[in-house]
Parts: structure tokens; C-alpha cells; sequence
DNA sequence: CCTTGACCTTCCAGTGAGTGGAACCTTTAT
DNA sequence: ATAAAGGTTCCACTCACTGGAAGGTCAAGG
């Protein structure tokens, strides 16, 4: 199977499988005329990776994880940590995202958003010490 | 002024500030030595970038920000339309990131997290098709 | 006068996770 | 024979810094 079909399988762009392929994280083979050669494993891997990455997960966590998927004496405890420690993460950008969702959109209605030039945004950005 | 004195009363590293410069935020001064010589309006627009950075604004919405800021003839509407963009984009970031936060508590509090191996994490990650 | 240490300078490289494009090769269909 | 559609590699760019090397400047102490 081609680049193509595998993008297709997988539901990613030809271009981020070779990319993938590059860092290591799948390992087509090759055909004579030099065309990667994507097996089910290859696509299956793919997908998995594909699934991870929508999850927020880092490359590195999903080099991780992919290993672990492979590793049949692998203890599920290492899995969830992986993944707990992801989800914390997600909660604090949740956090940190809504302190600023808080902020903006109490200054966006304060401002009247007309044509004078009086503005309780700028007004707060440029507030002295 | 030197930089180190605009960092502290900015609030920004020293290195931010001279990437600013790099990319025309702003621009200080030059005492004879070669040093950077910061004006008050200098730390005043670095304390405005700081605050514009915090609240998540890309370094380019900051340059029109601090543009608006400086004209005196400004809409208001104009720096109404550059936060209410902003917060938008915030917005769908959260929704986003709350998506993956409810995947993946589902997957972490269904996973046993001990030494065996059968882990639904992965395996949702993994299923078929 | 010399040295030490704390500043300051510029410039280069790297981050994460791809994406865009150029230049070129191979296969398939007409 | 040629054109289209696929494949290949490689280089550069993204964003907003950050780290580090190599070297210049300045104030204080001996």
C-alpha cells in the first residue's frame, strides 16, 4: 500500500506520515522503485497515533505509548500515569484559558466598540504600575 | 535606562524585550557604549506587551493593539473587533481542550492503573476501524 | 594599573509538530 | 510519446521566544 492509501486508512496527511517516519515513530518498508510500502500494522499504528495525538497527547507521550501498546507484559498503571498526567495538564490550559476568557470578555463588554476613541481595553493594558 | 532596569519595572526577561526590538515592538535608544537606553515610554509600551501577552493576544494583535494605543484618533470599535476575535478563538480552545479533558477522564478512571496489562486506554486508542 | 564580576552586545541554534514548495523520479492511461 | 497523478528528498517557514557562545564595557577593590 502506498502513501496515499495510508493517509487514507489513517485519516492523515501524506505529508505528516513521512514526517512520523522520519522521527521514528513508524517504519515502512520500501518498494524496489524506492515508494514507501505501508503494511496494516503500518496503518494500524497510524490510526492509534492519529486517535493520540486528537487527545492533546505530545509526540513523546505517544512514542510512549505506542510501546506500551506493543509491549503485551506492559503494566496498564504506566499507561494511565501517562495519561493522568496529560489530562492535568489539560485541566491547568482549561484554567489558564478561562482566567484570560474571564478577563477578556469583561473588557470586551466594557468597551463600547463605536467610534470614539475612549477604550477600557487599552485603558487597562496601558494602566501605570 | 539600561535593559536589565526595563525587564524589572516590564516585568519581562531581558531577552524578550530584545527580541522586541528585533521584531520593532519597540525602540530604545542607544547610548554611546552600545547599550540599550530605554525611556520611560519604552518600559510603558514593554508593560503593555506584557499585559497583551498575558491575556493571550499573538504578537502581531499586540503590534495593532499598540498601534490603536497610540492613536489618539482611534475607533474604540477597532480595538473592540481585535479583542472579540480573540476571546472567540479562546473560546473554541476551551471547548476543545474541555472535549479531550471528558475523553480522557473517561479512558483514566476506567483504567485499573496496576501492574496488568489489559488497559482500556489503549485500547480505545487502538480499536479497529 | 590590574583584575574581578556584573553587566551589556550580537549572532546562531533549537523548541513542537508539522506545512509548503521546489526539483525530480515512477507509474498508468491515453 | 506524453500527460497526469502519484511518489521521492530536501530546505525553509511557522510562533514566540530561550539558551548559549564569544566578546565588549563598566564600577569597585586591591
Amino acid at each position: 500500500m502506498n502513501i496515499k492509501e495510508a493517509a487514507k486508512l489513517s485519516g492523515l496527511p501524506a505529508k505528516t506520515i513521512r514526517y512520523y517516519e522520519d522521527i521514528g515513530l513508524v517504519k515502512p518498508l520500501r518498494d524496489n522503485n524506492g515508494y514507501r510500502a505501508f503494511r496494516e500494522t503500518d496503518t494500524h499504528k497510524l490510526t492509534f497515533l492519529g486517535r493520540a495525538r486528537a487527545l492533546g497527547f505530545t509526540i513523546e507521550d505517544c512514542r510512549n505509548l505506542l510501546a506500551l501498546w506493543e509491549d503485551r507484559s506492559r503494566a496498564s498503571a504506566d499507561v494511565r500515569a501517562i495519561a493522568q498526567d496529560h489530562l492535568n495538564e489539560i485541566e491547568s490550559k482549561i484554567a489558564d484559558l478561562q482566567d484570560m476568557q474571564r478577563t477578556l470578555s469583561e473588557l470586551v463588554e466594557s468597551c463600547a466598540g463605536d467610534d470614539r476613541p475612549d477604550c477600557p481595553i487599552l485603558q487597562k493594558l496601558g494602566q501605570e504600575a
